[in-house]
DNA sequence: AAGAAAATGATTGACGTGTTTCTTTTTCCG
DNA sequence: CGGAAAAAGAAACACGTCAATCATTTTCTT
């Protein structure tokens, strides 16, 4: 049989509907020897429960909430936008997407919602900790976003970020074929672990055997477009030898309009995340390459783990890689 | 109501289950009063049938056939497994995938087969307009994977190979710096359309204005290892000039063995597809760059597109972005 | 062995849609 | 106006599961 169904399996551990169902679904009050047979029912005709008619009986829906800093924030936004057409998209699964402030702990969403599954973006802000407790305390299970954080949660959807950061220093050294450079690593904060990590990612890479390049120490712009702008002017002022710029965080507006004022001449200049701005930026050759995390693909992925551990299943594992553009193989504008 | 049902509609539209339900799913027999009257209803209820119930009621599945080149080829036995994989992640929602030889025309799984959709490989093979054909002939929808084709068929899924191409060439003009060199590029065959745009791509950007690149003719090796080592050692010889080798198609086993023993200074080479020998390539510094079109991810928005299709909707768009490897973000192997 | 407790069986009505059959109402046409 | 045809309604069963109720049987306890 194809696709048997529990009252197959009941009919082949020869016990009733009943108590088939009362095994499946941990309902209590059943021998060991009727669970054991039944078990073996499962086992034998290769029984898996039909998930539709599941959640069509029990009216199933998915209510998600994703914690996502808002604000000026590109890559956020695009993320927040990525969840919520995905959750459109599934809206014939009954999945739902709420977003979440993390930085205003009595939202009143917040207090009101009953979720199935949360999601984390694990950038360390004030809020966050305040939010996982919370979560925890209400029995919530939580995956995370973007960046891992220490700490109960079940899974974590987004690029590896040392690995990202290897890949920004193996484009850097190739960029430099076999000549010497001073690379400047642009981060909103060390304390941030994604940024940190990243870092490392291109340190490794930078201080390998046969490399001539030199990673300078980190500038600190929390992710703000003016500061960007001003420190990094002044870094490039201050050492006329900088032949590569690695921007780890955000406020690359700030790095863009730098290099549109600075001429020709410029280093070369690896960053993240496409956006309109960095888009344009690599098609005017202002910078050189955008390490993008794929906000779409995420975003799928984060609700397909969600959507898993909503059920009680293991969340697949969602290492996301990373895509890699140049001015030429940009992807077309979604018709 | 966040989920009106068919009755919902029936009853805002004043007309009687039956009716909706004949409007619905065009039966017919329905006056064109009644029908806008429906219409309207479901627009403003914003009423969408429930697909698992509907499924569950037509014991619905979802039996596709994938058209897959078979014999020594790394990437199309990856694709072919991971297209079984995702149909075995997906057999809760009742999808089956088979596998299908296109050069066997009269393959006995082929002639009971009754597909609610079906994906060819594009590769120009001899058996696939017959097999374009008879699809056609029994009704059956079919999309395009990896490199697509002429014909009417339902949509494409794979990466743009143009695209593809540029990449390449982008990342052979970065790693000569400044400097001149030669290009050889090496292929199946001119005849395989995929080719033939990995190909134009790559001219495209090493023939853009500041590239001191020259992209020599290419060398069809009809992806077959052997060949690939005589003709690449040949072509090697005769230009000592070559700087940097482009495969296109498959057969890298013949060009890994070659640089293994060609010993230092050889060219900087990118290829395609990453597989166990590629990888190894990499991390021994034999090869330089890996583009991969990441056979998971195709398996997955193949099913995604043939089940669309299948429900009657339209494909999603689905242009993969490939990834770019190098030795230094390999990604991990899965547990 | 009687009674309590535990285990099992039997049955029912959802969930939202598909599908069929049969009846009733409306419309059309000569 | 009468009859046929078209349109609409009503009802039932199915799909596979969940969830609850109630009746019955088995097992355990004293």
């Amino acid at each position: 049989m194809s696709n048997p169904t529990l009252h197959d399996v009941a009919r082949a551990a020869g016990v009733s509907y009943s108590t088939a169902d009362r095994v499946l679904n941990e309902r209590g009050g059943v021998a060991a020897k009727s669970i054991q047979r039944v078990q073996r029912a499962i086992q034998e005709l290769g029984y898996r429960r039909d998930i539709r008619a599941a959640n069509l009986s029990r009216r199933r829906s998915y209510r998600f909430a994703v914690f996502l800093p808002q604000g000026d924030h590109g890559f956020f936004s695009s993320l927040g936008q990525a969840l919520l057409a995905q959750a459109e998209a599934r809206a014939a699964d009954r999945v739902s997407v709420t977003l979440c402030d993390p930085s205003r702990p009595d939202d009143a969403i917040r207090e009101g919602g009953e979720w199935d599954c949360a999601a984390l973006v694990g950038t360390e802000s004030e809020g966050l900790a305040q939010v996982m407790a919370e979560l925890t305390d209400r029995g919530i299970p939580a995956i995370t976003l973007v960046s891992d954080i220490d700490g109960s949660r079940r899974g974590y959807v987004g690029i590896d970020n040392t690995v990202a950061g290897r890949t920004a220093g193996r484009l850097l050294r190739l960029a430099h074929g076999r000549g010497a450079g001073r690379i400047l690593p642009v981060l909103g904060s060390l304390s941030l672990r994604d940024h940190r990590e990243r870092l490392d990612g291109a340190a490794e890479v930078l201080a390998a055997p046969g490399s001539r390049l030199v990673l300078l120490p980190p500038v600190e712009v929390h992710d703000q477009p003016d500061r960007m702008r001003d420190r990094l002017d002044a870094a490039l002022r201050a050492d006329a030898g900088i032949t590569g710029i690695y921007s780890i965080g955000a406020g690359n507006r700030g790095l863009i309009a730098l290099m549109e004022a600075g001429g020709e001449g410029r280093p070369f200049v690896v960053l993240h995340e496409l956006t309109p701005h960095s888009r344009a930026a690599l098609e005017r050759d202002l910078i050189d390459v955008v390490i993008d995390q794929k906000p779409a693909e995420e975003a799928a992925r984060a609700l397909d783990a969600m959507r898993a551990i909503a059920d009680g299943e293991e969340p697949p594992a969602a290492v996301i890689t990373p895509a890699i553009f140049f001015k030429e193989n940009l992807p077309g504008v979604p018709a």
